[in-house]
DNA sequence: TGCAAAATAGCACGACCGTTCGTTTATTCA
DNA sequence: TGAATAAACGAACGGTCGTGCTATTTTGCA
């Protein structure tokens, strides 16, 4: 009987004592109630999969987190991997969103490079307490095969693709040296990443964060065009430049 | 009634039909029957466990492998975690021989930092068709307590203070530059390994393990001491200078 | 307001999990 | 060789898993 509540989604439904008849959301226009529970199952099973993997995910699970029953759960999937599918598409969509998107309103170039380095720095970073749906997915999917691992392996090649895409432009640019190989930067960055999750979440080294940041300075100065000195921001703050 | 037979590790044993009675295996002298078998087992587990994890693994699906009862096996561990934890111990002591010692045989320095790195990245590509413990296992047990994320934290930390280790008697020996920093080049060497293990392993991309090389290169064209041109060996071939 | 349709609950299933226990077989040593 | 011990088995337990089913409740619309 209860509209199943998102863990800390719509801001104030968290207290909410189970609100009967009317929802009387205004927002919800349009999508029927089925919609909002499917999305708020979603949302609660992309916190559970930050912290447990996406292999972690179980349907009972997911039902204590948002109150429902099990086959309540399960009927708005079908199957187990149809909810982790969900999963991979909706930290894909929130991944676009808070480290895509923002950085492509930073000017072509070494700008939209760094601002997309230091996005993705901080979300990992922030992930540090929660884990990486890309990182812990590409361990536990390494060598299966299956639905699940296509949309995870698409989601990631996706987004290091627009890395890469940063890096020719800003060489287009001029920003990088001409002989810079653009796989080879792409490759480094990728690996600073995957050194701050491991050694800040696993292992808990301080300083994790800085070296990582240092390791993107070097990348700079090593391809570099020696015109453009490596001016890093460690917050992607301004946004006055068009995007082009 | 048999002597349970590891996958594929005493030579000759794999396709020995139940040898009854006497074992006749003239090695095994001083070595009780229990702890053959517990080394057959730990064997297995180890040969599973990279491929489907520490999580992946279970009693049942070693018991069959090891063509035991679920209880014979069971009974040389006395709980799963024991079991983890021994097959974390073991992976430690063949990356010990595989990867660490035969660097040892490196002069200080350079050379042995580079036979290192070189022997690492061999056991990671080696791992690329079965995986890596040490990455898949960080993933399982990054936000977990208990004995067997201690003893894998562990082995991991040991093994990274050998490459510190190595980093330092380096820049001691003035084959890198005095100012350079010691931990921000392992971290980088880290992130190579790492960014190798998935992209090769998760994304199947061809032209990691140059890129990794390559990566490697560009740390020692940073931080190298100028003097010393940074000659690259793929494998670690010569043995002839004597360790220190 | 009433009624069809959608959403959710409840229950049961077979499978596998780690673990326990009593029994049986194999090994070791006097 | 025979007795003491170690090793391995087989069956079972309680638990969780994903997944079907059938009721029941809730929702949305005429």
């Amino acid at each position: 009987m209860p509209v199943a509540q998102p863990p800390a989604k719509q801001a104030a439904s968290a207290a909410r004592p189970r609100a009967r008849s009317v929802a009387s959301a205004p927002e919800g226009r349009a999508m029927h109630k089925g919609q909002q529970t499917k999305q708020a199952i979603v949302d609660a099973a992309m916190g559970l999969a930050t912290q447990i993997g996406l292999e972690g995910l179980s349907i009972g699970l997911i039902a204590e987190v948002t109150h429902m029953s099990k086959s309540g759960v399960f009927a708005h999937f079908g199957s187990r991997e149809e909810l982790q599918i969900s999963v991979v598409r909706e930290y894909f969509r929130h991944f676009e969103h808070d480290v895509f998107y923002p950085a492509m309103s930073e000017p072509r170039g070494l700008p939209r490079l760094q601002a997309l380095f230091s996005n993705w720095m901080r979300q990992v970073a922030l992930e540090i307490q929660s884990g990486c749906v890309f990182i812990s997915g590409a361990v536990e999917f390494d060598d299966r095969t299956g639905p699940v691992r296509d949309a995870l392996a698409s989601s990631v090649k996706t987004w290091l693709a627009a890395v890469y895409r940063a890096v020719i432009q800003a060489k287009e640019c001029g920003h990088l040296s001409a002989d810079a190989d653009e796989q080879q930067i792409a490759f480094g960055i990728h690996g600073l990443i995957l050194a701050l999750h491991y050694e800040a979440r696993f292992l808990k080294n301080p300083g994790s964060v800085d070296r990582a940041n240092k390791g993107f300075a070097d990348i700079l100065r090593l391809y570099g065009a020696s015109a453009a000195p490596p001016v890093f921001t460690s917050k992607s703050t301004s946004k006055s430049v068009s995007r082009s």
